[in-house]
DNA sequence: GCCATGTTTGACAGGATTGTTAACGCGAAT
DNA sequence: ATTCGCGTTAACAATCCTGTCAAACATGGC
């Protein structure tokens, strides 16, 4: 059971800020094994005591440092949501082209996820287990209500699709439609990877190589689908 | 508390037969009960009481007929996915031409999945913690090893789209990212429920319009893509 | 060296959860 | 009517899990 701690020397004093949190070394490394933990396990098959075990610490600490399970499941549902849906907002709301947005959406999504192969089914799963939390989650990504950003980020999109249509460079399409066509290609891959593993008779490194494939040829799959 | 019992007189004779099953009411009562529960709030996340109450009986009858927690679940989970796989692997290893097992495939997907909307959530959960599942899953379903039915399946898809591509009436697609690309479409809008929900500040019933919409342009997107 | 403050731990309380068991009810066969 | 056996239940046992506490510990300031 070989112990270490490691307080990096100084700098551990500054506790009491009320800002958010902005703190030291063990707290960290608390955060990554529940992080590990849930998205292995699901919040509610997690347990406290693996937690602190991966963490390499008593398990009173983590109530120490989250007070319960659920706020510790909050934080890591947070970090988890941050890394996935912000870009991809930040990707549609902005000036580029519409090509350049599929391209990128799905250049982002399908690099961060192959890095974090469990993040979609843990996300999805916790959303379909705690609804109300999606709306929290857009609020304090955004710092206000969903409602007051949603024209902000689809308005441009929309008046980019109707453009192309009204030209006639592209076919008619919602853009909700739009929207969730293109996330669904690049997500749906990760959550669903045991089983395309077992239905294809794949091991981890050739599900990698799909992907790396399907990331050169989704793009120009999505975008054909709309040439008019 | 009120209390009902209601054993439909006769006909409860026949248990013992050597078959996986085919028995009485209370089974089924439990088994739709533990259906609901464990794809409402997941396997980990259910209780066995809370599955007891909503078949009305008492929870030691869960352990009489499912032995365990474990059992259960594996029951519910095979019930789940059942429904979800065999119809389209059917559709998709049938004879009928690839525009017809395109929309066959969207329109039975999404059938199945407005009728029970957790489904895709709970599948998805389930494989990425019990990837093991998988495999005796798709064993179950077909009665061998999925090593053996995989080119039956996939044999005659590939051989159509190959056809399609050498008459140039087609884009070249592998059959998996030609699978993958229909099934995520399909699918995964239901595992995101919530989120869309939130993004597009969408009610349960706004949500049935989408995809009723969805059900009528997939198709022709899906095919859209692979024009030459 | 000694105190003050924030960190870490072992031990434990309280409660929830799964699983077991012994008895009861009730219909079917004799 | 009696017996037999399945279905059902209440009560219980055992474990597991979260959350709390007081005490030990480390560390920087004095």
């Amino acid at each position: 059971m070989a112990v270490k701690k490691r307080n990096t020397t100084g700098a551990a004093a500054g506790r009491k800020s009320a800002a958010p949190a902005a703190d030291a070394d063990t707290e960290q490394r608390i955060l990554d094994a529940a992080n590990s933990v849930f998205l292995r396990r699901g919040t509610a098959g997690a347990r406290m005591q693996d937690i602190a075990a991966e963490a390499g610490v008593n398990h009173a600490l983590l109530h120490y440092y989250f007070r319960s399970k659920e706020r510790l499941a909050e934080a890591v549902f947070r970090r988890a949501a941050t890394r996935l849906l912000p870009p991809v907002v930040a990707i549609l709301a902005s000036d580029l082209s519409l090509e350049e947005k599929v391209a990128r959406v799905v250049h982002h999504e399908l690099d961060e996820l192959r890095a974090a192969p469990h993040l979609p089914g843990y996300l999805l799963s916790e959303l379909n287990h705690h609804p109300e939390r999606a709306g929290q989650l857009v609020q304090a990504l955004a710092g206000v209500d969903p409602e007051r950003i949603r024209p902000a980020i689809f308005g441009t999109l929309a008046k980019q699709i109707d453009e192309r249509v009204k030209a006639k460079k592209m076919r008619a399409i919602a853009v909700e439609q739009f929207i969730v066509n293109l996330v669904s290609l690049c997500i749906f891959p990760f959550a669903a990877r045991p089983m395309l593993n077992t239905m294809f008779g794949w091991k981890e490194e050739e599900f990698a190589r799909f992907v790396e494939r399907r990331r050169g040829e989704l793009p120009s799959f999505f975008l054909d689908a709309l040439r008019p």
